[in-house]
RNA sequence: GGCGGUGUAGCUCAGUCGGUCAGAGCAUACGGCUCAUAUCCGUAGUGUCGCUGGUUCGAGUCCAGCCACCGCCA
């Protein structure tokens, strides 16, 4: 097989379940491989990125049929979650690749042809505890006490035919790949793990199919028409199938192989060992090279808790970059935590960043700059006889603050994809200018030098040029914006023709990184809309002081979420009605585990319907004083009509736990 | 249980080969500036570097034990 050239970059994501509704997991996941595609093309290399889902399985055979659809007819109206989604967070991957494509399908069958020809693959006959309702096989170890794990419900032992890939016979290989290359996979501490196991266990192998009688939505075995292939079989093989029929170029003969193998499969940690050591074995048996990296990075916890849709706190990210912005959304992902370690999700760190990173240091220099460069010489730039990093030491220094994120002695950082550590290093590059403005005094210059203002003036410009060419891999829209606001035509196009002619080997970056280059025509800047509007955040209102009634918020603001994106003034509160409320009478709602019907006596006669009815019985409830809110529009549940709502707090499982005054008040009090 | 990792400022973390390594950002306080998005610049901190012992002229750094937390174990 002729390998990929050095001068292209292959880059994937996982394929993602195509019944999933995407969070902010998956969109990690896609834009770091979009920023890696982004900043690889600015270098010059042509660039593969692939994504897509996966569709086949019994989840998706099961969906669909609840829904009256045909799997792929169910498939088809799914991809759309995500196809939507990476159109909004600016993803500009090159291909999506769907497991249902006849090509993806038919080169899964050409592979495990060649596999079963090459003896890779075994039929046997294995027993196993089946749970016949959930229809899956349990291991002896996960059975308990003689039932499913998952639903309580007892298993049967049965004997099934299946067919398996031999990975145990490349253990030894697997684990002399790993160590005699350090970075294959990342972080470290992954890397060490996969090698713990692998030196500490046997290496068993792996079962690929399912009888078509327990499941039919999958690839069929060419060489046994009575099977299917099973869980990642099919799903890993597609980093393979897509350089044959989705490159650029695809179906030129032979082209596929000029792709092959990938740089950094991307995943999540939770589907490492899937790709360390299944993929790499398959590829093994198949005799392909194996991909240069495996990078397996963290999850995110939202406000110090897990993600989880019980806790109804899942992030879309959608929403996040509707609120936020695109580009907000993506920084604050790649500069608040380590890319390898978990990290937590909160809307106020996401709003500190906005404000101190992006719209401090970075909109306020840009914004501070464009307005003296109006002022003193109505927009133009000057290019300084002395353009040079030895006349000049901000130049010196702005480079050196570069250096680490462009220079070939740091490319490391790139390959590490150490994310963080390069935004902190187009950071100083903003800082020093915003330094250099506070040193030079401009407006002082003005009256003064205007010979030396012209200096400072282009050198904050250049400051201004290399963050923006910097920054494009993360925010393009941002350093595309920048980019014209500083007088300039096109970040993407003018980078391409700074490039060096010589060939990738050299490893050369476009010159546009340099300090010296300059455009070709005249420069006039012109000041557009603010980068990153400073987000209001209002301090915790401090309780027994009193305050001034908060402002409404802004359009800006937003609207949920944080609690100074929405507060209400005294006056919207004062609209809510709450009295206390002597329950007389409660009994169930025919008919309805949750809903009890109370009578209430708030003064006067009222009935209210809770759905309190799975922690609390209807005679617990009979005498107790309760908060109701009295004027809120009557609504008839379960046909039962209710005049006011009960409230309760939520305890940590997620249980109503009902309010009572902290001692007797009489019925019908107002509350305040 | 086995293997591995982490513990450093109020918070999040960086600290390479043992020797200006007691650091950065955020938060806090004070001072300066007025070009700028009430922004920016500067200064100031507080630290038993988890605990105990050891090696060494010298230990966040190396070793041992302990404590706490975390990860992996198809």
């Amino acid at each position: 097989m002729d390998l990929k050239p050095p001068h292209r970059f292959y880059i994937t994501t996982p394929i993602y379940y195509v019944n999933d509704v995407p969070h902010i997991g998956h969109a990690y996941t896609t834009i770091a491989a979009d920023i890696l595609s982004r900043f690889n093309r600015l270098r010059g290399r042509e660039v593969f990125f692939l994504t897509g889902t996966d569709e086949h399985g019994q989840k998706v055979e099961k969906a669909a049929r609840e829904k009256g659809r045909s799997p792929k007819g169910h498939a088809d109206i799914m991809v759309e979650n995500f196809m939507s989604l990476w159109k909004k967070l600016n993803i500009s991957n090159d291909a999506f690749i769907r497991t249902t494509d006849t090509e993806h399908v038919k080169t899964v069958q050409g592979i495990i042809q060649l596999l079963w020809d090459k003896g890779e693959i075994e039929k046997r006959t294995y027993t196993g505890w089946y749970c016949t309702p959930d229809e899956r096989f349990w291991t002896e170890k996960e059975v308990v006490q003689g039932s499913c794990p998952e639903c309580g419900r007892l298993v049967e032992q049965i004997e099934e035919e299946n067919y398996f890939f031999l990975m145990s016979k490349y253990q030894e290989r697997l684990v002399q790949h790993i160590q005699d290359n350090s970075g294959y996979i990342l972080p470290e501490t992954r890397k060490n793990e996969v090698l713990g196991f692998l030196r500490s266990n046997e290496l068993g192998d792996l079962c690929i199919t399912r009888p078509k009688t327990r499941l039919s939505w999958g690839v069929e075995i060419p060489f046994d028409r009575d099977f299917v292939t099973y869980v990642w079989f099919d799903a890993l093989l597609n980093y393979f199938s897509a350089t044959r029929y989705l490159v650029p170029a695809a179906g030129q003969a032979g082209s596929g192989d000029f792709w092959w193998p990938a740089d950094h499969h991307l995943v999540g940690k939770d589907i490492l060992t899937t790709h360390a050591v299944y993929w790499s074995t398959m590829l093994m048996a198949l005799g392909f090279p194996l991909p240069g990296n495996i990078f397996a990075h963290g999850w995110w916890t939202v406000d110090g808790k897990k993600m989880s849709k019980s806790l109804g706190n899942v992030v879309n990210p959608g929403d996040m970059a509707d609120k936020y912005g695109v580009d907000a959304f993506r920084y604050f992902l790649f500069r608040e935590v380590t890319f390898g370690l978990d990290g937590d999700f909160s809307e106020t760190a996401l709003m500190n960043r906005v404000n101190t990173d992006l719209a401090n240091d970075l909109g306020n220099l840009l914004s501070r700059f464009l307005a003296m460069a109006e002022r003193y010489f109505g927009g133009e730039i000057e290019v300084p006889s002395g353009n040079t990093t030895e006349l000049n030491p901000f130049a010196r220094d702005c480079v050196h603050a570069m250096i680490p994120a462009v220079d070939d002695t740091h490319y490391a950082h790139w390959s590490n994809l150490r994310f963080n550590i390069i935004l902190d290093h187009i950071w100083n590059i903003i800082r020093t200018g915003n330094n250099h403005i506070a040193q030079k005094e401009p407006w002082k210059l003005a009256r003064t030098d205007i010979n030396e203002l012209k200096v400072v003036m282009f050198n904050i410009w250049n400051a201004l040029r290399l963050s923006a060419v910097s920054l494009y891999p993360f925010m393009p829209d941002t350093a595309e914006k920048m980019w014209k606001q500083l007088g300039l035509r096109s970040l993407v196009d003018e980078t391409k023709q700074s490039l060096p002619a010589t060939s990738w080997d050299t490893n050369e970056y476009p010159k546009i990184y340099e300090w010296d280059w300059m455009p070709g025509y005249e420069i006039r800047v012109s000041k557009g809309e603010q980068l990153f509007p400073r987000i209001e955040m209002k301090k915790k209102a401090q309780p027994g002081k009193d305050e001034k009634p908060p402002l409404a918020p802004s359009e800006k603001e937003g609207t949920g979420g944080f609690e100074s994106g929405n507060l209400i003034t005294i006056n919207d509160f004062a609209k809510i009605q709450l009295k206390i409320g002597k329950v007389l009478s409660a009994e169930r709602v025919q008919g309805s585990n949750k809903l009890i019907k109370l009578q209430v006596d708030t003064g006067e006669n009222r009935q209210v319907v809770a759905g309190i009815g799975k922690s609390y019985a209807p005679e617990d409830l009979i005498g107790k004083r309760i908060v109701v809110v009295t004027n809120l529009q009557p609504a008839k549940l379960m046909g039962v009509e209710s005049r006011g709502m009960l409230l309760a707090a939520t305890d940590d499982s997620g249980e109503p736990v009902i309010l009572v005054p902290e001692r007797d008040v009489k019925e019908g009090a107002g509350i305040r």
